[in-house]
DNA sequence: TTCACACTGTGAATTTTGTAACAAAATACT
DNA sequence: AGTATTTTGTTACAAAATTCACAGTGTGAA
């Protein structure tokens, strides 16, 4: 299976091809998207390897066909179906900040226990009652979901998140969650991306 | 130096001491620590090594103590003071989070271009016009920033920020930005941890 | 037609990270 | 006291990730 890292920047590669793409870009080299993303043209390269697309000594690499592998390797062709459980304050930003249709990233329905939030329409996706969970995610499909509940809960949503079938959950609750082998969790951490920042930027040790 | 996963790891381990602490344990073993965190008694050790601080073989390591260590470790027996650029829907879910004064972080003031914003106090923090940045960044002698502007405006506002002498920026817009080596720069990158969610619980290939 | 050039793709070398193994230490039991 | 047990600290080993370095290649200038 493809490295975790090596995905993470197949990711990123692929929002600065489009942005180069817009402004006009037609081909480039492994030296200029490494600058882009502040990496190493070595790494570049042996990051597309695994795409099995080549570029050319020439022209470097075609921008349209490498999105258009990127792509293929991600299948996202398609729009991804995702929901949201926790319309707190993070869980809002996140339906606001996926809702521009730039994504290939669609949160179709966000979930919440709190019943005032439940039926209203926030940011353009709909909040649903804990109850309308399974029937949402079975009638769609749905198989990732964004987990944004307090800490305390984070674990039993999850239970039922893998319960109803999804396989991949993108936590924010400072928990590490137990799920079975077969799902994957992605931690986003912030208070531990805090902490690297300030112990790296102190004194800056070597 | 200190690999950064060790780094990461060390915050975490910090974090579930403490909540065990809570929880009135005394003391701990490696791999009670291990499946905490969900990670291996080895690589625990490993990790606790560079804190200086021994465990004993038949009492494992006393917790008070091992969270003195790491606090050490981080430098973070006192307050650290943090700025924050861009009031918006993230933004806002960040001084919130960090509102609760259980962290060693403290958002001691908030910045926004937008004048409406300038002046008000929203949660907890006052959020002040980009002019006055200058001056409290010198007078609190700050040297971390969060940066939650559009991407358009990132890297202009980052390089205020290393002007007026910020070290380490934990940086939630979707660009890499550009500052000098001994500058620090995490990248909170949602969108790419989603694709890797997509990615690997997709068929959850092997 | 040849040459010089600038770049790719990829094995090999290097560095980094994680795992395993085990001697040494502390306790409890006999 | 001596022995069995448990867990640590550290070293040795393995795996993974990154970087190096260079042969191979198409292009255009001479
Ligand atoms: N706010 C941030 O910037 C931020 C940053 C990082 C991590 N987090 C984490 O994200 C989570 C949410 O943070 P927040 O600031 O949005 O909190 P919040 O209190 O604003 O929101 C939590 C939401 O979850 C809902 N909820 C609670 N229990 C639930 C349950 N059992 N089932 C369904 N919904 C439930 C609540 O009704 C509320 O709407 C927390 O775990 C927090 O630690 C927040
Ligand atoms: N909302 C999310 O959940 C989310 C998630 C990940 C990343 N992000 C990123 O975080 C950033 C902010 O997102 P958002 O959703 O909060 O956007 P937003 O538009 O709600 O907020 C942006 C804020 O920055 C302020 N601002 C704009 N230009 C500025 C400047 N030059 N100087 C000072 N302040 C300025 C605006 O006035 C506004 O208050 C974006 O880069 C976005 O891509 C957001």
């Amino acid at each position: 299976m493809t490295p975790e890292k090596t995905v993470a920047r197949l990711s990123l590669y692929r929002r600065f091809l489009k942005i180069a793409k817009e402004d006009g870009v037609d081909n480039v080299y492994s030296h200029q998207l490494a600058e882009m993303v502040r990496s190493t043209p070595a790494q570049v390269r042996r990051d597309l390897m695994i795409l099995g697309y080549n570029g050319s000594p020439q022209k470097g690499y075609d921008v349209a066909e490498l999105i258009k592998h990127i792509d293929t390797f991600f299948n996202t062709e398609k729009i991804i179906d995702v929901i949201l459980v926790g319309v707190g304050n993070i869980g809002r930003a996140l339906l606001s900040y996926f809702r521009d249709g730039k994504s290939h990233i669609k949160i179709i329905a966000s979930f919440d226990k709190d019943e005032t939030k439940a039926g209203r329409v926030i940011n353009n996706s709909r909040c649903y009652a804990m109850d309308d969970l399974k029937n949402i995610v079975a009638e769609n499909n749905v198989k990732t979901a964004i987990l944004s509940v307090p800490a305390t809960d984070a674990q039993s949503i999850a239970d039922i998140l893998v319960e109803n079938g999804i396989r991949g959950i993108l936590n924010f609750a400072p928990t590490r969650l137990k799920v079975p082998s077969d799902v994957f969790v992605e931690d986003v951490d912030i208070t531990m991306n805090m902490e690297k920042v300030i112990y790296f930027s102190a004194g800056k040790k070597k």
